[in-house]
DNA sequence: GGCCAGGTTCTAC
DNA sequence: GTAGAACATGGC
């Protein structure tokens, strides 16, 4: 399944640190072309696609079925991103710069469930050990699969993780997070918390309700709502995101200009700050 | 080998 | 409501 889209690179989105799910896994040769290619494999919930990228063309390797159905919303092929990035005041450069470097960024449509718990193991963790985290519990409590002769593991679920003892939770290096993961577990596994009435909700009510799970604070339940539901409003304050705000905007960051779409831009700062290289200060 | 990582909870005013 | 300590672990 082949599509044109501009505004959509699938390097940067694998980088980007919303999804922790998704990574390059080899190199091969396209037909029509000599040059080795990158293949990146996709896995969200219970789905796997690989795909690859020339310029504006990106193949999926599934059925135009599931990617209508599935790949399309999560990538959130149909909205406009280079409309956004021209409607950022031109006058703030380093937002231009942060929004120019990052342009191949998407805000992807996640599963709600795995993003709270992929986020309450971010806190005070690095990207590389939180895909480590997250990919010995999948291996442990997920389901193995096998698609197109590529094996991987779905996402456990809430039951899953319920039912796990905690020494073992502990043995995959979660650290101190395993007993939020256990709570928050119980808590959506026994409908205290009910994932599907969170995903109807407004930005606001979605966010006070996700903050009644042990392990989410403010941050994490922006990141949620951000990359699970979608509300373009959350705006994320992480280390990266608070020392940019310090050292660029000490007069505040302007959010009245960019109701709707702070949160695409909070994406685009957080990975200029955490991969740009003319970041010299 | 010490500092830091996409913070949150717990406790004490 | 807010300040400060405690929190597990590995990557660099």
């Amino acid at each position: 399944m082949e599509i044109t889209v501009k505004n959509f690179d699938i390097a940067q989105i694998c980088e980007s640190g919303q999804c922790f799910r998704m990574s390059r896994i080899e190199k091969t040769k396209v037909k029509e072309s000599d040059e080795l290619t990158d293949v990146y494999e996709i896995i969200a919930a219970d789905k796997y696609v690989t795909a690859t990228q020339h310029g504006n063309v990106v193949s999926f390797n599934c059925l135009e079925e599931d990617y209508n159905n599935f790949w399309k919303a999560y990538f959130d092929i149909e909205t406009d991103y280079g409309k956004i990035i021209s409607k950022i005041d031109k006058k703030d450069v380093y937002l231009c710069n942060a929004a120019d470097f990052g342009n191949g960024i998407r805000i992807l449509k996640q599963d709600l469930w795995e993003m709270i718990i992929s986020f309450i193991i971010s806190q005070r963790n690095n990207i590389k050990r939180i895909r480590k985290c997250i990919k010995l519990l999948c291996e442990k409590y997920g389901e193995e699969k096998c698609i197109n002769g590529y094996k991987y593991y779905t996402f456990p679920t809430p039951e899953a993780l319920f039912n796990a003892n905690i020494e073992d939770l502990r043995a995959l290096g979660l650290g101190y997070r395993d007993t939020y993961i256990k709570k928050t577990a119980e808590s959506i596994y026994k409908l205290e918390t009910n994932l599907s009435e969170i995903a109807e909700m407004s930005y606001l009510e979605a966010k006070e309700e996700l903050l009644k799970l042990c392990g989410v604070g403010e941050k994490v339940a922006d990141c949620i709502c951000l990359f699970a539901l979608h509300h373009l409003d959350a705006f994320p304050k992480d280390t990266h995101i608070n020392k940019v705000l310090d050292e660029q905007y000490k007069q505040g960051f302007p959010f009245d200009k960019y109701k709707g779409f702070a949160g695409i831009l909070q994406q685009y700062i957080f990975f200029y700050d955490l991969n740009g290289k003319m970041n010299n200060k």
